[in-house]
DNA sequence: AAATTATATAAGTACATGCTTATGTATTGT
DNA sequence: ACAATACATAAGCATGTACTTATATAATTT
């Protein structure tokens, strides 16, 4: 889990289109696969590139493998765009909100 | 400047380096090469790669050209990454201080 | 135990990407 | 006007990447 990593992995519009849908709640492999137009093979590698990043965390249930958004590779962006702070713009509301949420 | 021009041009670790190198001042591409091991070709179409996504800004002065990191991609940057507040680790304090910075 | 289901891995291929060398364009200095 | 400097663009090439098909592994069901 490298810096290089995580911009890599998300450098692919399908995989953060596979990391959105999980984001809307862990699922296995087959369902993230269903409306994705994706072969099987196709998304255990990208699974496995954001598994590499840390953006993703399985856990193998039964024969299936659940996967999950892993928080640390987000933390790692966080702290990359925490650096350029200085030219943050005045107004950048999602940001606001979301700091607000996490500093009561 | 769409998302993916964001993640394509922050995947090359080259380009992290000259943004953030940027990020500690404004130069012209001339001065992002010093010390950089880099022709000065492949400064320019990074620099054209970073341009397209609105991490950087450009401005003609005389023969040389100012670049400056633009807040727009950084912005863009963050709006992502707000998308996925519900994952963020308890203690981020990176980010928590960043928010206190803006919330005032 | 054999068949089925879920996922992973291997090998090959087409295309994207980052570099190079060569040349073009813009601005300044003499 | 000509030379020099700063940067951009073009074309070619080597490597990387995202896919494919084929096959392997792992767990479940019958």
């Amino acid at each position: 889990m490298t810096e290089n990593d995580i911009f890599r992995a998300l450098a692919d519009p399908t995989r953060r289109a596979i990391f959105e849908k999980l984001a809307t709640g862990s699922m296995n492999a087959s369902s993230l696969r269903d409306g994705m137009k994706i072969s099987q093979p196709a998304m255990s590698q990208h699974l496995a590139v954001l598994h590499q990043a840390k953006l993703v965390r399985q856990e193998r249930k039964g024969r299936f493998v659940n996967y999950e958004v892993d928080p640390d590779g987000l933390a790692l962006i966080a702290n990359w765009l925490a650096k350029y702070r200085a030219y943050w713009p005045e107004r950048m509301d999602a940001l606001r909100t979301l700091l607000k949420d996490m500093d009561q």
